[in-house]
DNA sequence: AGCACGCCGACT
DNA sequence: GTCGGCGTGCTC
């Protein structure tokens, strides 16, 4: 018998470090077996650990010596198909992040735990007529074997793998010799429908553009490109979604839809819900068994569409179709911990290498979509009118210096707003800050109350509790001044709960809602609000950025923006940008029905370049603005931008790290890529740490990644690596 | 990250 | 005399 080459497992084992590890396949596995994506258990130092097997070779870089024996194959198949894992490894590279953190982050937390692979089981295993005359007292030297064939005598031909997983530990191997043998045999279940043998309810009629869209999208079925649809909000995107999904069920694909946040979304949700009946929700707040029968419909191709959230990118797909990005300019598919993957981005890159068209929808695009629209690298499609009779709403500032106010609403919008009210009209306030009163200080020397564990102020609440909006700590108003002792704490600014106190008392017959976190908390509670705006209970709306997502409210006719100000001075590069998809996102709720809407916006600054060219040209040209001002700038998208975090519990730490971090990165840097920093952070101190960056800034985004990839296996090597907590953000939403 | 090893303080 | 603090090193 010849000795065949020795096969070496790579294996993504769960750890913080930048490589994968090299085994040995265990003893007597079948070869078979041995494919990329199957789970692996192997010993790791003192530890066991289920890695992914990314790949075999023949031979490994390990001294002989040093390699050691895996101790099981988890999976029979490949539990992540190998497109996929060919994107996490892509992911892995460009996000600089251990591979071994980003392969977890495909399984559901189950399969991480080397739980059985099959849980939506694919057959069960049964006796044959051989199996069955065997007499198991002969079988002494395979005792294993004789223990299962009396667990399938007993259980007369039903078990499948989770009920074998309960009876036996270890009997795939046993099971697989009864197989040779002929003793049993597996019975294989009815293979899933496909997408196309399930229920799809008919859609709405479209107007012209929207059929234009749905065309063009149908058509790319079956080869990758990336659509920008571009359409005010309104004008029916949804619809364009919902008409695009059903034409790549029908050919048999399925369909992926990220939505920003799942429990802010809840009539996008019935929407699909209506046109595919047998559509699956994903999201990481799903309890486990849900996620992972989310996980194994979407892999077993059960299911035509999974609307999900971020991690939904990474959903394994068996018939992969068609991938839509909705509200593609929302911040919320940024990852902002540990692997700081964007899932849009990711979205475009798993088309491209599926072969898929990939739509990303939004009102106000981001700046880097609408530049590679420019650059022609993503087909814009436009959606330029509102849908039905719908009118756009027309947008004002109002100049609130010097004018009376109310309880920050000044007398021009407590004007309109009576006489919206006095028409039947619905009135919608926006004002970004939750809570009673922004700021507490005290009247006599000017203290302000601050959080222990922030470099923030605390804001009030309506219950006379004080809570950082930063890290969620919770204390009771207290009665005097905690510096000098002085008993007169005064509130000052405006929260959404302050704001709806003062609203009762202006409008004591009228009917007000309040939506944000805080309103919203219980389950149900936004449903139910939403239900009762439908209906004119509530003419007036109050909110935070919530209100901005995604519901249509058909009977508003007034939308007030309390506070434009405070976006107009944010420290972060894309702080204007924010401001004006906000504005936007905000205004479109008004006049969604036959009634043209108003849109008022409160501002000190009513000569703001920014503001008045927001308003008076609208979104798009106020984008092309903004990309002309980060041309000049050199900033992102005309850059490539990483962003090196550390935190710690001292001041000192973090930036001692990136110190000698940058020191590193210098050289591989050279004078293409610019070092900025070590600074802290904006908010040095948050939730006990103290926080700082490192910026990195290149012209082009390979020189960027070559540094990187060069330095950073170095500041692994580090010493003061043990004193922080650091990651590379690539990309980073905000540098905050 | 986990988990060991390894040297220096207040306790049964 | 030991239990245990966290610095340091390693994981195929």
């Amino acid at each position: 018998m010849k000795s065949s080459a020795p096969l070496i497992l790579q294996v993504a084992v769960p750890a913080p470090l930048p490589r994968h590890f090299d085994y040995l396949p265990p003893e007597h596995a079948d070869p078979a077996t041995i494919a990329p994506g199957i789970r692996v258990r192997v010993p790791f130092g003192k530890r066991d650990a289920v890695g992914v097997l990314l790949a075999t070779s023949a031979h490994s870089d390990i001294p002989a010596a040093k390699l050691r024996r895996a101790s099981a194959l988890l999976d029979e198949t490949p539990l992540i198909p190998a497109d996929l894992l060919a994107l996490a490894r892509w992911a892995a590279e460009y996000y600089h992040h251990p591979i071994g953190e980003v392969v977890s982050a495909l399984l559901p937390p189950t399969m991480r735990a080397g739980k059985s692979g099959v849980a939506g089981p694919t057959g069960a295993w049964r006796l044959t007529a051989a199996g069955s005359a065997i007499d198991t007292q002969l079988l002494k030297r395979a005792p294993k074997q004789a223990a299962l064939l009396r667990l399938l005598a007993q259980h007369a031909g039903d078990l499948d793998a989770a009920a074998l997983d309960a009876a036996l530990a270890h009997w795939p191997a046993p099971m697989r010799a009864l197989l040779r043998r002929g003793w049993a045999e597996k019975v294989r279940y009815a293979p899933p429908p496909t997408p196309a043998a399930l229920p799809v309810a008919a859609g709405l009629s479209l107007n012209a553009a929207q059929t234009a869209a749905v065309q063009k999208i149908q058509a790319a079925l079956g080869s990758f490109q990336t659509f920008l649809l571009d359409g005010v909000t309104g004008s029916g995107k949804t619809e364009v979604y919902l008409g695009a999904m059903a034409e790549s069920v029908r050919r048999g694909g399925q369909a992926l839809l990220l939505v920003p946040e799942i429990g802010l979304t809840p009539q996008l949700l019935q929407r699909v819900r209506r046109r595919f009946p047998a559509a699956v929700v994903f999201h990481s707040a799903l309890p486990a068994g849900e996620r992972l029968a989310a996980w194994h419909a979407a892999r077993s191709g059960r299911t035509p569409v999974v609307i999900g959230t971020r991690s939904a990118v990474f959903l394994p797909l068996k018939h992969p179709g068609l991938i839509i990005v909705d509200e593609e300019h929302d911040a919320s598919f940024k990852q902002q911990d540990g692997f700081r993957y964007s899932a849009r981005d990711l979205a475009v890159v798993r088309a491209a290498r599926h072969h898929l068209p990939v739509v990303l929808g939004s009102a106000t695009p981001s700046l880097e979509s609408l530049h590679n629209c420019a650059q022609l690298r993503y087909a814009h499609l436009s959606l330029p009118e509102r849908a039905g009779a719908a009118q756009h709403p027309a947008l004002h500032l109002l100049d609130i210096r010097n004018r009376p106010m109310e309880n920050g609403l000044s007398d021009l919008l407590l004007d309109a707003m009576r006489r919206h009210l006095q028409a039947e009209g619905q009135v919608l306030l926006f004002l970004n800050r939750r809570g009673f009163a922004p700021t507490v200080m005290c009247h006599v020397c000017g203290a302000t109350l601050q959080c222990g564990r922030c470099d923030a102020r605390l804001t009030l609440h309506a219950n006379r509790r004080l809570q950082c909006h930063h890290c969620g700590a919770q204390r009771p108003l207290p009665e005097r001044c905690e510096e000098c002792g002085a008993g007169a704490l005064r509130q000052y600014g405006y929260g959404t709960e302050r704001l709806e106190r003062a609203l009762v008392r202006l409008f004591p017959d009228i009917g007000i809602a309040r939506v944000d976190r805080d309103s919203i908390r219980r389950k149900g509670k936004l449903e139910a609000l939403l239900e009762g705006m439908q209906h004119g209970e509530y003419p007036i709306l109050v909110g935070t950025q919530m209100l901005a997502k995604g519901h249509d409210f058909p009977r508003v006719t007034l939308v007030g923006i309390v506070d434009a100000d405070q976006g107009l001075f944010g420290v972060d590069f894309r702080a204007s940008e924010r401001m004006a998809q906000l504005i936007m996102q905000v205004a479109g709720r008004a006049g969604r029905a036959e009634r043209r809407g108003e849109v008022l916006i409160q501002t000190h600054h009513p000569d703001h370049p920014l503001l008045t060219h927001l308003v008076r040209e609208g979104y798009a040209s106020f984008a092309q603005a903004l990309l002309t001002e980060r041309r000049a700038a050199g900033l992102p998208p005309y850059a490539a931008m990483a962003l090196l975090r550390a935190e710690a519990v001292t001041r000192a730490a973090p930036m001692a790290f990136l110190d000698a971090a940058r020191r590193k990165l210098a050289p591989a840097c050279g004078r293409q890529v610019q070092l900025l920093g070590p600074a802290p952070a904006p908010m040095e101190r948050r939730a006990g740490r103290y926080r700082a960056h490192l910026l990195l800034i290149a012209a082009q985004r390979a020189l960027l990644q070559q540094a990187l990839a060069t330095a950073l296996p170095a500041l692994y090597e580090l010493k003061l690596v043990r004193r922080v907590r650091w990651s590379v953000d690539v990309d980073p939403a905000e540098t905050l």
